[in-house]
DNA sequence: GTGGTCTAGACCACC
DNA sequence: GTGGTCTAGACCACG
C-alpha cells in the first residue's frame, strides 16, 4: 500500500491521483470516510501535512467534503462521479494519444502495440 | 516554440521529452546539429545551464553526441533511434493501460474513446 | 579533508571518485548517511551545487540513494557494491597496464618497481 | 592514429603524453623531428592551435627542442630520456600503488588481478 | 563560436 | 532540516 513515489509528481498529486481511481472504479464508495489525515499519513508513509493537501485538493474538485469534526467523505453526488470518471478517462485518452502523435506513431501501430499487451496477460 | 512549462515535471525532462519526440518521428534527422546552448537557451526561454543538463541527458541515453566546440548532433546510430521509438512507445502504451484498467475502464470502453477522437479530427 | 582539486579532472567527478573509494574500503558502511549537500559543500570546500551533481552521479550509478527530505545514503545492496569494487580495481588495473605497455616496459620491470615500493613503506 | 579524445582530460595533455610514451619506447627516436605543426594537427585530428600547445609543453619538460626555421626535435640528450623513463614509470607506478591502497586492495590481490591480465592476452 | 564546469543565491517539495 | 531545480553570470578548453 505504501507507495514509493519515486516520480517527479509531487506527492501529494500522486496520491490525489490514486484515490481518484479508487473512487471513480468504486473501490471506495460514495459516502465512505476516507481515513483520517493521521492514520492516512500512516497507511502510505508520507508526511500529515503531504495528505492534508490531498484532501484539500480533493475537496476543490468536488469529489469530497469534509465535516467538521466527523472526518472527510466522499460526496455522495452520484452525478459528479459519473462526470469525474468521464473526465479522467477523457484526460487519459487525449493525452495518450496526442503523445502518440507527437511521436509520429499511427493508429495500428498503437492498436496492435495494445494487443501486445493483452496477449502478455 | 517557447514552451510554458507548466507541468510538475522539471524543465529540462519536458525538453528531454520534447527533443525526444522530434528525434524520434524524424522531424529532427539524423545527423542534425541542435541549436548551440545559448541558442536553444533563447528559443524556448530557459538558462543555458538548464539547456546544457538536457544535452547532456540526451548524449547520457544516446541519442545525440557532441563534439567538442562544434555542437550536439544527433546520434548516427539508427538502430538506437529504433530501439528509443520502441521504448517510448511502450512505456507510453504500458503506462496508459495499466492507468485505465487501475480506474475501471474495459478495453472496449477505451476503443469506443478512440474511436470518437478519431471522428472528432 | 578540504581537497585542493588541482587536477585537469572536473571537481564533481574527483569527489565521486574519492566517495566510491571510501564505500569500497569500507571507511563508509552500508546503511550510512552521507553529509548533507551543504555540509559536505562547506567541509570539501564547494558550492552545494557542485555537490549535488556528486551526490546525483552516486545515485545514477547504484551506490547511494536519497531519500526525500531525509538526505542520501550509501545503498543497502552489498552485491552492487561488491560489483563496484570489482570494476574499479579492474578499471584500474587495465588502464595501469595498457599505460605500462604503451611505454615499452615489462611485466618484470613493474614488479621490481612494486618491491621498491614495498620496501619504502 | 587519430584518437578520440573522449577523457575529460584536456586533449593536448592526452597528446604530451601519448608522445612521451612513443618516444620513451623508442618509436620516436633521439634527434628525430616531429612532424610540423599543422601536418601533426592533421594526422590526429585537432586543431593547430592544440598541437602549438603540445610542443610547448615538451619543450617546457625538456624532451624537445624547437629549432628555428626547421622544426622540432627530440632533444638528443640521452640521460635525459633515461630520467624521463624512470619518471614516466615512477608516477605511473605511484599513482596506482596508491589508488590500490585507498581503495583497499592488499598486494596479493593487485597480482591475482595481473595475472588474469597476462592469461588473457 | 562551441560545450563543460563552477559559483552564488533563490525557490520548491518534503520531513 | 533534507535534496532538487533554476537562474545569472563567470571562466575554461577547444575550434
Amino acid at each position: 500500500m505504501a507507495g514509493d513515489f519515486t516520480s517527479t509528481q509531487p506527492i501529494y498529486l500522486q496520491l490525489v491521483r490514486r484515490l481518484c481511481k479508487q473512487i471513480v472504479r468504486g473501490e471506495i464508495a460514495v459516502g465512505d470516510k476516507l481515513p483520517s489525515l493521521r492514520e492516512m499519513a500512516i497507511q502510505v508513509g508520507v508526511n500529515p501535512n503531504t495528505v492534508q493537501r490531498v484532501y484539500a485538493e480533493l475537496e476543490r474538485i468536488a469529489v469530497v467534503e469534509t465535516r467538521r469534526g466527523q472526518g472527510t467523505f466522499v460526496t455522495g453526488d452520484h452525478s459528479r462521479l459519473r462526470q469525474l470518471r468521464e473526465e479522467l478517462m477523457e484526460n487519459s485518452v487525449t493525452a495518450f494519444l496526442s503523445d502518440m502523435r507527437e511521436m509520429g506513431f499511427a493508429v495500428d501501430e498503437i492498436l496492435r502495440s495494445f494487443k501486445e499487451h493483452q496477449a502478455s496477460d
